[in-house]
DNA sequence: CACCGCATGTAACGTGTTACATGATTCA
DNA sequence: TGAATCATGTAACACGTTACATGCGGTG
């Protein structure tokens, strides 16, 4: 939902045509996060057919231009009255990877915290030196900011990650909790009794 | 591509049908993230299709059990020994809407970013808390620790916006930048010389 | 002329969601 | 009997990506 959001943002400051607010989006991240302009024409037809944004005759023939509506001057507001949604816990793909690779055998979960430790520093040294390119840039420079915290963070995981396993291998060898790995689901232990065709 | 790799990963340990690959998923990573049933399905076409896993003769009926292809093999080990790819810097739709804010007029910043730091919190306390619940699941506790970490850092940079806006502030009150918010692209100024149809 | 920047779009595909349909088995 | 769980799927839609097509205008 954020494209969507941030188009109405961009729009709540004056009519804008799709071109344009793809520059605008850019720049006011600092040029973190490109935005793909086919998304951009697509999304707002989208918010013109919900009623939050309408074309307006302004636009001469070769610049569409959008104003925001009432409605969709409402749902900014309420977008930023309100918390970024938290529904399900995110989705951390570093962190099932992890997971599944403490489930796996065959696999050296060390060499999987090593490798993307070298990955997450040269990150981390990258929007480091990124973020100096925006230094006046308040809204940009806090973007920046977000990602380093980010990476931070996650750096700060994977020790965490290290330490944690390496006492656990020491405390308990062979954890009771490995034998239930190969577990399936109650019913697929039980033989099933009919036949009938697939597909 | 997480779940795709994920099914592979649970696929490595012995053949699986796609009822019984929800429930390990889900369990792996200590209940934290539910995993769709219809998508699962879609994602194990997928990957017959293109060769990854194999449908198995040993599922009857109801049961229709893939194994891991050869090439499937191949593809996790790859998985395993390549960091999670960092292409574009991560969206973060929190410093997306934080920078939007800032660059809007008729926003208090403050104001959004304390309803933020109230859902952080209180997402903070739970996590904290669910994290008791899988002590002793050394993988699904570094999962819920990964969302705790995430969340306090989010936290932290919450109070850095807010500090940082602060000193801003009382710096520059009306900072050069701020003149610049509506400027439009180079061509967007220049008045348009041919007329055509639209649609 | 050829290329770049501006400006609009469409197509195809992957991934994720909700919701629906179908049928078997188990258990109160 | 009726509800829950097991098990497989499909449809529709949102969102995101890459890639392509079209056309204007300016510049080397």
């Amino acid at each position: 939902m954020s494209i969507r959001h941030g188009l109405l943002a961009l729009l709540a400051h004056s009519p804008r045509y799709g071109y344009q607010l793809r520059q605008e989006f850019e720049s006011s991240t600092g040029s973190t996060w490109p935005l793909n302009i086919g998304q951009v024409y697509t999304t707002l037809n989208r918010l013109e057919r919900d009623g939050l944004i309408e074309a307006t005759d302004e636009g001469d023939e070769t610049h569409r231009v959008y104003a925001l509506s009432e409605a969709g001057r409402a749902e900014l507001a309420a977008w930023f009255e309100s918390p970024v949604p938290r529904e399900t816990p995110p989705r951390d793909e570093l962190a099932i990877k992890l997971a599944l690779a403490i489930r796996a055998q065959d696999v050296d979960v060390g060499q999987v915290i090593q490798i993307q430790r070298l990955s997450t520093i040269r990150a981390l040294r990258q929007y480091t030196q990124a973020r100096e390119a925006v230094r006046d840039d308040i809204a940009a420079l806090l973007v920046a900011d977000s990602l380093v915290f980010l990476t931070e963070s996650e750096l700060r995981w994977l020790d965490h990650c290290e330490a944690t396993l390496a006492n656990h291998i020491r405390d308990v060898p062979l954890p009771a909790k490995s034998l239930t790995i190969g577990d399936t689901p109650a019913a697929a232990k039980t033989a099933p009794s009919k036949k009938r065709a697939r597909r």
